[in-house]
DNA sequence: AAGCTCTGATACCTACCGGGTATTAGGCTT
DNA sequence: AAGCCTAATACCCGGTAGGTATCAGAGCTT
């Protein structure tokens, strides 16, 4: 009567993003009946109301939102336990390090050799650390506050540096000593880049919609765009634009974060406590 | 050939923690030879040896450790899942609060007021309020830093206060204005208490092993015990006993902690914000 | 040393249920 | 009204979870 399988909460997450039974049912691999009937039981089971059923589809009730969002993060842990158990059983297993592309390389060569283990690093997209994280496919992130989501993971501090603007040489903006947000945001012809919610929208605005850092540097190499960064991501350099300090951006601090409870924090916390 | 259903995890807990299968089995309510056969075939699944048999019983391999914590915070994921997505369908669904017994009144009566919503307040035994959080029994829990496992949870920090410890009004101690950790931990005759650690089992040491707060309470009013608590805890009253500041004793900050993403966050930051 | 006992593993059977196909039912478009 | 798209229903089949009976091995006891 009372605990679910994994294999109802894969079921109502496929439905519940499709919107759509059959669509859903494709996407599992299975036919359309069985998968009503599988959503329907896990209504009766759960005693709620998922899905308001209609012509044209499916829509989600509060209950469905509310399933839907702990669905995820169970599978998420599920998913975790398959790949940290298979890693614990081999004996060669490195330590995964995500990190999103253009993070500072001085940094990440310290933290490698102070944390004295084979380490692998596995790169990814801007805000894919968390999910890497949760699902068990990294022990530790590389992570920068304010930006990415924190929420549910033990963090140890590394390093904190202003941000700067990178703008054209040629720009009226590349000759200032220093800028400040307001004056960032309101140059007409750069219009900062929009990036997408965890939802997958974009908010609106004139910047152009950007989904990864190549696009964005792209973006910024062809002078499309403005871009207001931590100062040592002038990593990723661009031989024609020039970093500007921008005096009242928030600090911006790189982390090192991992699930709460995982054996890696010891060391991690000497790592850290070394050389930082 | 990949992920798991709950019922092999839960299996699996189940054996890890008996370490018999035949005791696992009766727990479980099934035979022993299907436990046998579905722990065998989630060894082959994940490639993995996860108990060494032995006649006397079943050992965990280290693989076998890293699933037992990973398979337990995934059934409190799914747990959580059920118990969330049913509340989410009751349209008088209360929020659930969970604190230790012995809080601050004042503070806790200063918070439901705050919060302008009907509130469910929980009482649970220290050290168990992350638990319920986690696996979906409550929806914000009142916690003391540094004394409880925080990890996993987004918190607002509500207030922060001293220690005393608390003497009975006869002992030489009961004079002074102040006392330090050492002297405290170094009365004879009033050795301190031991609480259990995770795992169930006591550290070593001269005191009583207490395991909730009554009990402790018990010992205390008796003379038998040290102790060290917030000094608004005071609010648990013994009229023959006196407080003395520990000057040394770290501070104590009562926060209030939610599973990350849940939506009391808003609920919840404005209510901190108003009144601490 | 023989046998008892306690462990987990194996063999085999049954029944449930998850999944398939075929079909129905309802609402929208045309 | 006909045709479509949706989800739900009816019905059948096969895999597998679970049961009982039994085996196998390692300490016991005597």
């Amino acid at each position: 009567m009372d605990d679910l399988e994994t294999r109802e909460l894969r079921y109502f997450v496929a439905v519940a993003e499709e919107l759509h039974f059959g669509r859903a049912a494709a996407r599992l691999g299975i036919a359309q009946p069985p998968l009503s009937r599988a959503i329907t039981q896990l209504e009766r089971r759960l005693g709620v109301r998922l899905l308001d059923r209609d012509r044209r589809g499916a829509a989600l009730t509060d209950a469905g939102r509310v399933l839907l969002r702990e669905a995820r993060t169970a599978l998420d842990a599920v998913a975790a336990a398959v790949r940290r158990t298979r890693r614990a059983g081999d004996p060669e297993r490195p330590l995964v390090l995500v990190t999103k592309a253009g993070a500072s390389h001085e940094l990440l060569r310290a933290l490698l050799d102070a944390l004295a283990e084979p380490v692998e690093v596995l790169l990814c997209e801007v805000g894919e650390q968390a999910h890497r994280l949760r699902d068990g496919q990294a022990d530790i992130a590389l992570m920068h506050r304010p930006f990415d989501d924190l929420a549910g993971f033990d963090t140890a501090d590394l390093h904190t540096e202003s941000q700067v603007t990178i703008v054209p040489a040629t720009h009226p903006l590349a000759a200032r000593d220093s800028v400040t947000l307001a004056e960032v945001s309101a140059v007409p012809d750069l219009p900062i880049a929009r990036w997408p919610r965890l939802d997958g929208t974009y908010p609106d605005g004139p910047g152009p919609e950007v989904r990864t850092q190549s696009q964005l540097a792209q973006l910024v190499a062809l002078g499309r765009t403005l871009l207001v960064i931590p100062a040592s991501s002038r990593a990723w350099q661009w031989p024609e634009h020039v970093a500007v300090p921008v005096v009242d951006a928030p600090d911006v601090t790189t982390v090192l974060a991992w699930p709460p409870g995982s054996p890696v924090q010891s060391l991690v916390r000497s790592a850290a406590g070394l050389s930082f």
